[in-house]
DNA sequence: GCGCTATTAATGTCAGACAAATAGAAACAC
DNA sequence: GTGTTTCTATTTGTCTGACATTAATAGCGC
């Protein structure tokens, strides 16, 4: 738990690296209480604004959170699912938008992760799990629901599916596939795709899941993702042509 | 591109939500210069070091970086596979250490989304990802090979395996589930596994991959999961068995 | 044109102050 | 004794102003 000065690395990413590899390391654990700002202030022997900096990094990363007033400070966060999820979320959404990811891998990587979890999914899907699902188709096929909120609805079936896995690693995995190129995939084919279709193979995918049909969620994620391509070569089809006349 | 001072929440936190929303929604887009750091501080009326602790919260997510000196300031970052895949393994697994994940969960989310990518790999791997495949085997039977250098190996082979899909996306999504429960597998069952076991069905994994047969590779990694899964049973046995005399 | 220096603009760090929140102790009323 | 209020100490959040460090650029001598 030692700095370098003489570093030409900033002092306040050093003291986080610091830090982050004590709760890494399992010194600090889970609700343990960091020393106050002033005592670290004397152990690293610098100013305060730089310990701030370094804990305002921890926190950005969900490592810490921060208390005011007596008996506050910093503490070690137990880092929960669904907070990681956001992040992952996030993260790979930028990923995939900065770095311009073409529509058929995104795709190909989405479907390849959601058939990964179906065998599971089949075998211990809950009550409730399902009933989500069907909530979300009848939802999509109200009239005049609006794209967007054909989205979500698409969304939230599929996290049902991915969560009715019952597998808590899968689903934070999978929540970063699933999610981030959620949005990618609807800005491409929302225009073009037939609700009815996506609505029929919902359905069927429901309808395995029930009756523990591993082989048919299997058949029709894959029509369902053919589908979705198809979709898109056709809308970049017609752009090109657009393009042309 | 407004914060509310009124709010409960901290000021260097809006801040930080304010600009990461311009990056999210393209407004601010890859290699673009913020503002100085002065003028964030005039436009949303607070003081440089709040100003500076909301920056380096984008910058501990890798939105931002920043350059000193004339013509310096903070860019947006261009978001690289190897920097969000660094994060993701470290999230994860804090993830799974802080929640105590099972053996159980961890092992079946990994070979369930190994094997999801094992179809792609077999039909896109290329001369190096094979070499590299069997370079590592080679290295896992060389006697003496401490058990860290065993596991590092392991890591080494699986991430080829996986990055024979060819898909960036699916690499990174893999990258969480492979690295980051491989260490909470080595730490399981490192004693009680057999090295031979685990060189034999690699071998058969790379020649699956080699040959294009799917099949096999399914297989072996259904077996290789069984076996794991096996072995942590063992472990948790001796060790109940220890607890009691 | 080349190499040197001074300028300048930006981030990084420091020091000291006050504001705001909060837990716990102390004082007080009953 | 008990419950309530007030006070106090501690800690984070924010502000101000200063200086250090870095790096691009303009100017100047040659």
């Amino acid at each position: 738990m030692k700095i370098d000065p003489t570093s030409k690395a900033d002092l306040s990413i050093q003291i986080a690296k610091a830090i982050r590899e004590e709760i890494m390391a399992g010194t600090l654990r889970v609700d343990d209480r960091l020393p106050s700002e002033t005592e670290l202030c004397d152990h690293f022997e610098v100013s305060r604004s730089t310990v701030r900096e370094a804990l305002k990094r921890l926190a950005a990363q969900n490592l810490i959170r921060t208390q005011r007033g007596a008996s506050g400070g910093a503490f070690v966060n137990r880092l929960s699912y669904d907070q990681a999820r956001g992040h992952h979320v996030t993260t790979s959404t930028l990923l995939m938008s900065m770095n311009e990811v073409d529509f058929k891998t995104a795709c190909e990587a989405r479907y390849a992760l959601e058939r990964a979890c179906a065998p599971l999914a089949v075998e211990r899907r809950t009550a409730d799990h399902l009933a989500t699902m069907r909530v979300e188709i009848f939802r999509q096929g109200q009239p005049g629901l609006s794209d967007e909120s054909f989205c979500d609805s698409d969304v939230a079936f599929h996290r049902a599916l991915v969560d009715s896995a019952d597998n808590h690693v899968l689903s934070y995995q999978l929540a970063g596939a699933v999610e981030a190129t959620q949005p990618l995939m609807n800005m491409i084919t929302f225009s073009a795709r037939s609700r009815e279709k996506i609505i029929e193979l919902h359905t069927a995918i429901a309808d395995g899941v029930e009756n523990h049909d591993a082989e048919l969620v299997d058949a029709k994620l894959a029509e369902l993702s053919a589908y979705t391509l198809q979709l898109s070569e056709n809308v970049a089809k017609e752009r090109s042509k657009r393009k042309q006349s």
